[in-house]
Formats: C-alpha cells, sequence, structure tokens
RNA sequence: GGUCGCGUAGCUCAAUUGGUUAGAGCACCGCCCUGUCACGGCGGGGGUUGCGAGUUCGAGCCUCGUCGCGACCGCCA
C-alpha cells in the first residue's frame, strides 16, 4: 500500500466505518456551503463523497472540477436523511483530516457529465471524455472481452502468434495505406486489411491453432461502425471442417456473454442459409427481431392483368412483398421517401397499398382481381392500418429492395414509437451457403464473394466452369442483431485448385497471381493441410455489449469520419527531408507553388 | 465522389414575418451560506452568430460560395 490510497473509490461501505482510509483522485463535483464542502471524488471505479471542514482545510475552498488530490480522512455513516442510494458508496462518506492537491487542472472544456457533446470536442481531448464512467466501463468491458478471449482460446489449444504489420499491397481487396521503404527506393509496404495470408501459411508451417487479437487497416470511407484500424479476433485451424469452427465460436461467443454482461447464449446457434435470409429478409445479415419478413407472389401474379408484375415474372423474375405493419399512416412524403430508397436500392419504382378506413388505397389495386386480393391479404396477413410494399425484379435485386426498406421503414416506425425493439435480446445465428462466385458487372468479370481463397462446397465443383454463380463456398457469416458479427471459410488447400480460380474463373493474368500470390500457391504445394478460420470484428462486438451507437466508444483514441485523429493532428505534414530520404514527392506540394 | 442535416457565449440550447442593445441554464470570476449530492442566494465578466460575398433601409434568420462536423450512398475481396 503506498501513499496515495488505501482504497479505491467504488470501495467503501458501512463496514468500512471507523477506518482512518486515504483516497486519491480527481473533483467530479464540489459543492461548496461555506462553513462544510462536499466533494465527489472520482476514480476509475467510482465515486465517494468527501466532507471537508474549510476551517481546519482552508484549501477546500478553492478546489475546482478536475483537480487531482489526495485525502486522509476517517468513515463515516452519513447521517439520517442524507444517504444517497444513487452511490454504491452512499451510505458512508469520508471525513477528511488531510487534502493535498496533487495537481490543478484547467477548466474542462465541456462539462464530463454532459451526455450530447460535440464529438470534435471529444475527440480533441479525448483524455477527458475517458474519465466519464461510461467511456472507463467500456474500457474495462473490453478488456474482459479480451481476457476472455485469450482465455478460452488457450483452453482450445491455441497458440497467439503476431503476423507482420509491414506487409505487401494485395489490391484485391479494400484500399490499403501504403508505407515507403527507405532502403527500397521507391517500393511500398501495405499494411494488412487481414493477416489473411500470414494465418494460412501459419497453418503450412504446422502451427495447426492459430489466434491474434489483429489491428487490421482499410483506407476507406468511414462510418460509425467502421474506423481506418480496427481489430480482429483472428483465428485459423488445421485439419477440420466448419462444423468445428461452429462449435468453437459458439462456445467463445456464449463465455463472452456469460463474463462480460452475465447473459446466458443459448446453443447451438440457428444456421440459415444465404438464400433463406435474402428471401425472408432480403440481406445476408438480417436483423430478425424487428419482424417483417418478405413474402413470395411470384405465382399469384404470373397471369395477372397489372402488367408491370407479370412482365417480371414472364421474364423469369419474382415478385415480393412485405407488410409494413401499423404504417398505412405514411404521409405522401414518407412514401416518396421510401421510393427514393427503392430507386437507389436499384428498383425502378415502388408499388404499396394502405389498409385504411375499410379499404385499400393504392394506385395500383384496380388491377387486382379477387383471388389476387385474397392471397395478399392471407399471405401478409393485412390487417386495418397496414402498409404494403411490392418489389419485382430479379430475384436478388427485388429481396434487396425491400431488404432496405425494411430497415427504413423500422427505423421510422421506431421513431414514431409503434416498433420497439427488445432489449437484451441477442439474435445469434450463422448464414451458410453463400456463393462462392458473383458476377461483377462493373468490372466485367466474376469475383469472390468473400475473399479469393475460400473453398467450394465439394459437390458443386462440376458447375464451377459452366455455372460459376451456382457453386457454394465454404463460408459462414456470424450475425447478431443485423450486424455481421465475423465471418470465415475452409480455405482452399490444393494449389491446383486456387491456381484455376485464380487464373481461369478470376481471370487474373497469370504474371499478376504470380506476383501477389505466387508464395501463397507455392506454399500450399508443400504438404499445406486442409485448414480454415474465421475473423470476428471486435469493436463491433464490444460496441453490442456496451450498447454503444458507434465503435469509437469502445475505441480509446479513434479517428473522426475524414480519418483524422484530432487530439494529435494526425495526419500531418513531414519534413520535407524525410521525403527526399524515400524518394517521394507529393503532387500537393507542385500544386501549391504553381 | 454524391445526397441530406447541423454550425449562435467554454458547453447545451433559444431568438415570433427579416426589425431596436443577440438571451437562458450550466461552466467561469467575486461575495454569502454547516448536510449537499443537478446544493442554494446575490453580483459580474464573457459573442467577428464558422468564414466570404450578395439581396435589403435593415440579415443570426433569405440567396450563392466556402470551410468544418455528422449520418447515409458509392466504397469496405
Amino acid at each position: 500500500m503506498n501513499s496515495y490510497r488505501t482504497h479505491h473509490c467504488a470501495e467503501l461501505r458501512k463496514s468500512h466505518i471507523g477506518q482512518k482510509v486515504t483516497l486519491s483522485g480527481w473533483v467530479s463535483s464540489r459543492r461548496d456551503h461555506g462553513g462544510l464542502v462536499f466533494v465527489d471524488l472520482r476514480d476509475r471505479e467510482g465515486l465517494t463523497q468527501i466532507v471537508l471542514d474549510p476551517h481546519s482545510l482552508p484549501a477546500a475552498h478553492d478546489l475546482r472540477s478536475e483537480f487531482v488530490i489526495r485525502i486522509e480522512g476517517e468513515v463515516v455513516g452519513r447521517p439520517e436523511g442524507t444517504v444517497n442510494l444513487k452511490l454504491s458508496t452512499g451510505e458512508i462518506e469520508i471525513k477528511a483530516t488531510q487534502l493535498d492537491v496533487l495537481n490543478r487542472s484547467e477548466t474542462p472544456p465541456y462539462p464530463l457529465d454532459e451526455e450530447h457533446v460535440n464529438e470534435d470536442l471529444r475527440l480533441q481531448y479525448r483524455y477527458l471524455d475517458l474519465r466519464r464512467a461510461e467511456m472507463a466501463h467500456n474500457l474495462k468491458l473490453r478488456h474482459r472481452v479480451c481476457k476472455t478471449i485469450r482465455d478460452y482460446l488457450d483452453e482450445q489449444g491455441f497458440l497467439e502468434i503476431e503476423t507482420p504489420i509491414l506487409f505487401k499491397s494485395t489490391p484485391e481487396g479494400a484500399r490499403e495505406y501504403l508505407v515507403p521503404s527507405r532502403a527500397n527506393p521507391g517500393l511500398f509496404y501495405a499494411l494488412p486489411q487481414s493477416p489473411q495470408q500470414f494465418k494460412q501459411l501459419l497453418m503450412v508451417a504446422g502451427a495447426e491453432k492459430y489466434f491474434q487479437l489483429a489491428r487490421c487497416f482499410r483506407d476507406e470511407d468511414l462510418r460509425a461502425d467502421r474506423q481506418p484500424e480496427f481489430t480482429q479476433v483472428d483465428l485459423e485451424m488445421s485439419f477440420i471442417e466448419r462444423e468445428d469452427i461452429y462449435r468453437l465460436i459458439e462456445g467463445l461467443l456464449q463465455r463472452i456473454w456469460k463474463t462480460s454482461i452475465d447473459h446466458e447464449v443459448k446453443l447451438p446457434l440457428e444456421r440459415i442459409t444465404f438464400q433463406q435470409a435474402m428471401n425472408s429478409y432480403g440481406t445476408d445479415k438480417p436483423d430478425r427481431r424487428l419482424g417483417m419478413e418478405l413474402y413470395d407472389f411470384t405465382e399469384t401474379f404470373k397471369a395477372s392483368s397489372f402488367k408491370v408484375f407479370a412482365s417480371v415474372v414472364a421474364a423469369g423474375g419474382v415478385v415480393k412483398a412485405m407488410n409494413a405493419k401499423g404504417f398505412a399512416c405514411a404521409t405522401q412524403g414518407q412514401i416518396d421517401h421510401l421510393t427514393e430508397q427503392a430507386k437507389a436500392a436499384g428498383a425502378k419504382g415502388l408499388a404499396w397499398i394502405k389498409a385504411e378506413g375499410g379499404t385499400w388505397k393504392s394506385p395500383i389495386v384496380k388491377f387486382f382481381n379477387d383471388a389476387e386480393k385474397e392471397a395478399l391479404t392471407r399471405g401478409l396477413k393485412i390487417e386495418e392500418g397496414d402498409l404494403i410494399l411490392f418489389a419485382a425484379d430479379q430475384w436478388q435485386p427485388a429481396c434487396e429492395v425491400l431488404g432496405k426498406l425494411r430497415l427504413v421503414i423500422a427505423g421510422m416506425l421506431q421513431k414514431m414509437g409503434k416498433l420497439t425493439v427488445p432489449k437484451g435480446v441477442y439474435d445469434f445465428f450463422w448464414v451458410v451457403d453463400f456463393p462462392l462466385i458473383h458476377f461483377d458487372s462493373e468490372a466485367q468479370r466474376y469475383m469472390a464473394s468473400h475473399h479469393p481463397f475460400t473453398a467450394p462446397i465439394p459437390e458443386d465443383l462440376s458447375l464451377l466452369e459452366k455455372e460459376p454463380t451456382k457453386v457454394r463456398g465454404q463460408h459462414y457469416d456470424i450475425v447478431l442483431n443485423g450486424v455481421e458479427l465475423g465471418g470465415g471459410s475452409i480455405r482452399i488447400h490444393q494449389p491446383e485448385v486456387q491456381k484455376k480460380l485464380f487464373e481461369e474463373v478470376f481471370k487474373i493474368p497469370k504474371e499478376i497471381a504470380e506476383t501477389r500470390f505466387g508464395y501463397l500457391i507455392r506454399a500450399l504445394g508443400f504438404g499445406a493441410p486442409p485448414h480454415g478460420g474465421i475473423a470476428l470484428g471486435l469493436d463491433r462486438l464490444v460496441a453490442i455489449l456496451c450498447g454503444a451507437e458507434s465503435i469509437r466508444d469502445v475505441i480509446a483514441f479513434p479517428k473522426n469520419a475524414r480519418a483524422q485523429d484530432l487530439m494529435t493532428g494526425s495526419p500531418a505534414e513531414v519534413e520535407s527531408k524525410q521525403l527526399r530520404e524515400l524518394r517521394i514527392q507529393t503532387e500537393i506540394k507542385a500544386l501549391a507553388a504553381s
């Protein structure tokens, strides 16, 4: 025990009454009554009320917010009627006999207990922001989760192995951060988007079970749940099948939820196919808590006199609909907004029906016959006050349009108080049987849906040449409350299969495939074991556990939406000497000079 | 790159149809106060309304531009 503290500020209870204690911390608030001063003393763990008598401790009058002080005193019970039930330490207080100001503080630029402060300011003074109880709690919970992950995976026989941060550019995926090499002028490293290739090489190396809390870097535009650097729980195993991954990760999630928030996750988790997810929710990461499933009416409208629907069906498309329960009150403005959203998602327009005032109000209902109306009423369980929305297109675009509207409408209904997402519900499930390959209309070639190392499902292998988009991959995503928590796959371990995909399916020129992935294919040729793995987004996972809106709230020093650190002022210019050493010239300087 | 929203005191916000000297709470400074916990009372300081143009007799408010921040779309194998 050192001279600063005998206890922390959330520790003392009635049972400590009479003890002489020393506490150190920050002045959270001060209530100066002239002849008596109360201070809420805060440290990482919590608050304790200090009572100071300014007659013996005159410095008590000079205390201000965020001063760092040390207090000696006696734990006393609070007088009758002054107990504060909001504080865990609210039954006691410290009668100070000694006050030392360890450090003064500038007036804080914003009140630390204020909820809705400009995020700029919070980020600029992040060290103050992190003093707030909520942020301190988030950091603690994140630590608890990391510790649980390490303990669990250690028990399961995993080795924590670090992989390089200075890696090589592999422009197949996300845009990368580049790092110039002074020793090799004109050449660049790239920061890894993920340790994907290294973890596969570790399997070839016989590591068998690898994991890492891996920092990953992507130079893409940011979102509330996207940072330029973020952390993945990255792992890979040899001699395993998909079922082994499911079992392992389910156990891990169960343990994390138990140790961090004492919530029981029931196992095994449900599995749905990509096909089912799209069909029922129009997305591969559905938030099933919202209800509002999509239904198919292709058969109903096959021969409809409503030509818009009938012609889509004739062209091999589908007619899908969803019931936005209780949203018949949607204003014209809201309908217009939904139509815009639908168009942005690729629809040509938006057909809708309002069940209102005992009748159906809709621009299209006049084309429907009784059988069609009956099918809709039954299939969508239409009741007074409902809003029905349609999408007619090829299967996937039709699903996606309604999937997007479903989320927009859920947001609107929540604002109106007509839809409440239940709290404390954690809807985990696996999404499986993803298509291995999709056709990218922009690049005019087939692309890997996940990444190019994903193994096909063996029975689909024969389709690879003729109908590549029908091949399913041994890929799996774990979804929680509409958030993609992570994903992974069984990898290709035969070099000839990997080569075939690169060169014949993805049409990556031989030389490029060689320089980009040659070492990996070569490694696979030296007895690579069957292997697979998964990566979980740690920031998102912790954010959900904390109930945080943004992953910025669970990262100690995050960047803003422009990828800047407002506290340190990075990124920043560098000395021209540094650039010369790297043999780098920037266009910006040339532009400024001209 | 695009769409939308926001920008007024240190912080959170207000300011009627475009109308006099831009207000309030908290914070800050001074004085008073022995049971507060959002302590209270009295007094005080604090503003280039993000910036720049324009319209107008007159702009925090309208228009254009610009900068900053945020959300979303694109992007994120």
